[in-house]
DNA sequence: AGCACGCCGACT
DNA sequence: GTCGGCGTGCTC
């Protein structure tokens, strides 16, 4: 009997495309879920089944002539529960992309199974290696676990140290014993051997571990170890948030701060706002947990959204490492980006053959304003992010509004005439470095020096084994490293990421600092911490320096809401890429219009919910204005940045943009919902 | 996004 | 005379 399939396909349409399965195969077996091959136009291509009917479809928007048979069916079970097709069509929907393309960001891109792992299980599951916890966890497990058939979301603060990861063990151990599901996840960075062993000597075969270093084949294994039950606990980085774990009890984000949750190519799904609406839908906790929590759910702390459970005490016996810092501005002639002060510390640490990281907490790519004798930066008057300088205009511009003004030839609040432009990168220092210290051995960690696969992880072992004095680097090398032998950590310049025109750059230079700390003083009580900087007394600086980390968050929150950035609002931003800049300007020019029209028809539309017509009162259309990073790999950028109290409005707009927007060729457009980086 | 079709310049 | 540039249009 001839079924009619409608199939995903990954190509940028959002519509499913109907085949037909000829084949009398087990007619009895529903294919929803299962993958298929077939001619898509004049190419082979592999699509999602997500639906399938006895006759051609009312609504097929063609004629039954023009319909298909699909090549095969390629899975004999499904691997797509009902659960994901639901959660396929949700990223769809928020994050504006195809369903196709939602889809297979879901998915394993193997095509057949082959030996999962690379590590071995040992033969126990090791209940004796678990921990006794101290009172203090054992009330936050209790509590989370008290709630365990509602979908509440709960937050685990605590000082790095303060065994946040055992809390999370023992809960997870909880929910397995009730017979539900986990998933774990961690920061790519931190999926290290050690944290995947951790794990394994845990809970045994019953886990499954889905990290970059497993082939499509091994993920698409390990996929069906997952659906078939044999695995219960998911351990994996951003994408393992959508396995398909059946009867799933809860999923836990540690690190949840960490930026690298968010994807960086469509569809640009955040992992946390994908594990919130897996728990809602699943009535099940999400348990997250950092030192730095996001400034978010700080305030979604605050508000009452997440439950907070707070761990005091760091438990090794390790203090907090003694951090100070350096004031570059009282430094004269400053050779190069190390101070006397540090280049004495590293000196030291040398002698005493122990070991030094040295931060710059983002590639200095961007050219800021600066007065050379105060340190003062310019902002934007609208939008308090630092202006960038253009050189073929020679103007200071707003990244966010477009304003712009000419470059002041002396310093508007000290009047000096030494002003000028800064920014340097790695490569500088790792040249200084090796000037300085001549007969130190170092390793730069950054994006640019790691050629292979698999070169971040040997480069680190070959530290942690002492093969290097010094490591300079990224905060690559900033997340969840232990290295007993290291001493010394120098942030060279802490202000870099304070000049990044993006308005988290507070958040993000404030959970650097606080994150470095905590790492340096982990095992040794003499770790000691030397922060750089030309404004020591900039909140974000001076308030991690000091560890009064809840000061910082009630600052940065009032900032934000005179500001009406996040959380006080939604953003959706909108990229128009292009081979020339009058290209990707006038797209850009031409797509506004659509936007205020687009909104503008919203506001006035009759049956639409009152709560929806006020946020779309309150909603605005920023820009378009260049975008932060005007060129990258020859394609000019232009942006346009929705604001508003819903991000539901936001998507609402952007959808009849995409409906009625004559692209034209050559133009690219990216679309981001809730952006994290606005660069 | 791909991939083919289609219509104008510099080459054997 | 042809190879090939990338504009435009389609994919059940």
């Amino acid at each position: 009997m001839p079924r009619f399939l409608q199939i995903a396909v990954n190509v940028p349409l959002n519509q499913l495309f109907t085949y037909l399965d000829i084949s009398d195969e087990k007619p009895e077996e529903s294919r929803v879920g299962r993958r298929a091959d077939l001619k898509f136009g004049n190419r082979k291509m592999t699509g999602f089944i997500l639906d399938e009917s006895k006759s051609l479809p009312a609504d097929c928007p063609v004629g039954e002539e023009k319909i298909r048979p699909i090549t095969k069916v390629l899975d004999k079970e499904p691997l797509l529960t009902p659960e994901l097709i639901d959660l396929a069509k949700w990223i769809s929907s928020y994050y504006l992309c195809s369903i196709g393309e939602a889809v297979s960001a879901m998915l394993p891109s193997g095509r057949r199974e082959s030996d999962a792992g690379g590590f071995s299980f040992s033969d126990d599951i090791s209940i004796h290696a678990e921990k006794n916890l101290s009172d203090e966890q054992l009330k936050c497990v209790q509590n989370i676990t008290h709630h365990n058939n509602k979908s509440i979301f709960h937050y685990v603060y605590g000082p790095t140290g303060s065994g946040k990861t055992e809390v999370f063990l023992q809960t997870a151990q909880k929910i397995l014993e009730a017979g539900k599901g986990i998933i774990y996840l961690v920061p790519e960075i931190s999926l290290t051997p050690q944290v995947i062993e951790a794990v394994t000597q845990r809970f045994g075969k019953q886990t499954a571990v889905l990290h970059s270093g497993l082939t499509p084949s091994q993920k698409l294994s390990e996929w069906r170890r997952i659906l078939s039950r044999e695995a219960r606990i998911v351990v994996g980085a951003r994408s393992a948030v959508f396995a398909p774990v059946p009867d799933l009890g809860m999923i836990i984000i540690d690190e949840e701060h960490d930026s690298s949750y968010k994807s960086g190519s469509s569809p640009r799904y955040h992992a946390r706002q994908v594990a919130m609406y897996r728990c809602l839908k699943n009535k099940i906790p999400l348990v997250m947990g950092s030192a730095t929590p996001s400034v978010e759910s700080w305030q979604n702390m605050q508000t009452g959204q997440i439950l907070r459970h707070t761990l005091t005490k760091r438990l090794a016996g390790g203090k907090m490492p003694e951090i100070s810092c350096v004031n570059l501005s009282h430094i004269q002639n400053i050779n190069g980006c190390i101070s006397p002060q540090l280049e004495s510390e590293v000196r030291k640490t040398l002698e005493e053959k122990r070991q030094t990281i040295l931060f710059l907490n983002r590639r200095g790519f961007t050219h800021f304003f600066r007065c050379n004798s105060c340190g003062f930066e310019l902002k934007c008057k609208n939008c308090s992010v630092a202006l960038t300088y253009h050189k073929n205009e020679k103007r200071l511009r707003c990244h966010y509004c477009g304003w712009s003004i000419q470059p002041p030839s002396q310093c508007p609040q000290c009047g000096s005439l030494d002003v000028g432009y800064s920014g340097f990168g790695t490569e500088y220092i790792e040249s200084e470095v090796k000037a300085k210290f001549p007969n130190a051995k170092s390793v730069r960690i950054d994006t640019d020096s790691l050629t292979h696969k698999g070169e971040l992880q040997e480069k680190l072992d070959a530290f942690k084994k002492g093969e290097y004095d010094i490591m300079l680097g990224t905060q690559m090398v900033a997340k969840g490293l232990n290295f007993p032998r290291l001493k010394l950590v120098g942030v060279i310049l802490a202000d870099t990421g304070l000049h990044l025109p993006d308005f988290r750059a507070a958040e993000r230079t404030f959970s650097l600092i606080t994150q470095v700390a905590g790492r340096a003083g982990r095992f040794f009580p003499d770790g000691k911490v030397i922060v750089q900087t030309y404004s020591p007394d900039r909140e974000p600086i001076a308030l991690a320096v000091t560890g009064q980390t809840e000061k910082f968050y009630d600052l940065e929150l009032q900032n934000r809401k005179i500001l009406a950035f996040p959380p006080f609002s939604r953003l959706l931003r909108v990229v128009f890429r292009a081979p020339t800049e009058t290209q990707a300007k006038n797209a850009a020019i031409g797509a506004a219009k659509i936007f205020e029209e687009s909104l503008k028809r919203l506001i006035e539309e009759k049956n639409q919910p009152e709560k929806i017509i006020r946020a779309a009162g309150q909603s605005e259309i920023l820009g378009p204005s260049e975008c932060p990073l005007s060129k990258i790999s020859a394609n000019y950028r232009w942006q346009i940045l929705l604001r508003g109290p819903a991000i539901s409005v936001l998507q609402m707009i952007t959808s009849y943009f995409i409906d009625n927007y004559e692209k034209p060729s050559n133009v690219y457009i990216e679309y981001d919902a809730d952006p994290v980086s606005m660069l």
